[in-house]
DNA sequence: CCACAGGACGGCT
DNA sequence: AGCCGTCCTGTG
């Protein structure tokens, strides 16, 4: 059913700071500058007309409850900007450059698969091997007569060998997708219960699934519906712009990961994975 | 053709 | 515990 839901004064929100920071590979700039984007079982285009929000898509159920909890509309960004500003001048830059970002509310199966795909990997080419595997095995969507398709469940993708995967384009990733898969199939790791788990407790059960590593599963915990900021995912852009910052070793790569993780608790606290996202994302666009 | 970019993992100290 | 080679593909 099609739908739409129009939100007017949100002057904060930028698109391009929340699609291209990193956190989600499935929605696509089009050439009238909207966006168009599938999450759960919705195709949804969003675009800004000043400061008016207009979301329109296919969806089954309530639009504006899927749209705010997606988007994170009940949080206040402003508050927590405001607490991280105050801690010192690079995230008051960072900030400043990226203020219209909001952390999505992501499924957390799709995000768990999606950033098992990012290790290793560049973001055009997650988002192709994304996109392939939903043609394939996702049910298919139809938004003003075009065909999309939903992220595949993990029932949709039990019978899926190593074999097609890599035909897919997964390379190595291939038995880590098909690993996992079972593991949360059967249970071995019961992602439905995670959201009541501790965010310690939470990223040891994430630790246990194949292809997940320190960094993804701060992703997860960060970008999925688990939606913890006590994590600080650290990858190369990450490594850099601490370095540059507050450490100024003369080698990056030599700055071991356990000082970084020191620092981003001692200076950001609990709000660590919302000043990651902004001094990455200005780090990566400068 | 080669160099490089991007995390997990397993084998080695 | 930390270090390092390997895994795959796209880009310059």
């Amino acid at each position: 059913m099609e739908q739409t839901y129009t939100i007017k004064n949100q002057g904060e929100f930028k698109l391009k700071d929340i699609f291209e920071c990193g956190q989600c590979f499935r929605w696509n700039k089009q050439e009238d500058e909207s966006y168009i984007g599938v999450f759960e079982n919705n195709v949804v285009q969003v675009w800004q007309e000043g400061k008016t929000l207009i979301f329109e898509g296919e969806c089954e159920g309530n639009f504006q409850k899927q749209i705010e909890k997606y988007f994170d509309l009940k949080r206040d960004y402003k508050e927590i900007q405001n607490k991280l500003a105050k801690i010192d001048k690079h995230l008051k830059i960072g900030i400043e450059y990226g203020k219209g970002i909001r952390i999505l509310n992501q499924d957390l199966w799709e995000t768990i698969i999606s950033f098992i795909i990012s290790a290793n990997n560049n973001i055009p080419r997650i988002k192709g091997i994304i996109e392939r595997l939903s043609l394939n095995y996702g049910t298919k969507i139809i938004y003003k007569e075009k065909e999309y398709y939903a992220f595949p469940t993990a029932k949709q993708l039990k019978d899926v060998s190593i074999e097609e995967y890599r035909k897919l384009g997964l390379g190595f990733r291939d038995k880590r997708l098909y690993e996992t898969t079972k593991m949360i199939l059967n249970k071995e790791v019961d992602i439905d219960k995670m959201d009541k788990l501790s965010t310690e407790e939470a990223r040891k059960e994430l630790l246990k699934l194949s292809g997940v590593g320190p960094k993804v599963a701060d992703c997860i915990l960060l970008f999925s519906t688990l939606k913890r900021f006590d994590v600080f995912p650290i990858d190369v852009w990450v490594r850099r712009v601490m370095n540059d910052l507050y450490i100024h070793d003369e080698d990056e790569t030599k700055v071991s990961k356990n000082k970084i993780e020191n620092l981003a608790k001692e200076k950001f606290g609990d709000l660590q994975g919302m000043a990651q996202q902004y001094l990455f994302y200005w780090r990566r666009e400068n």
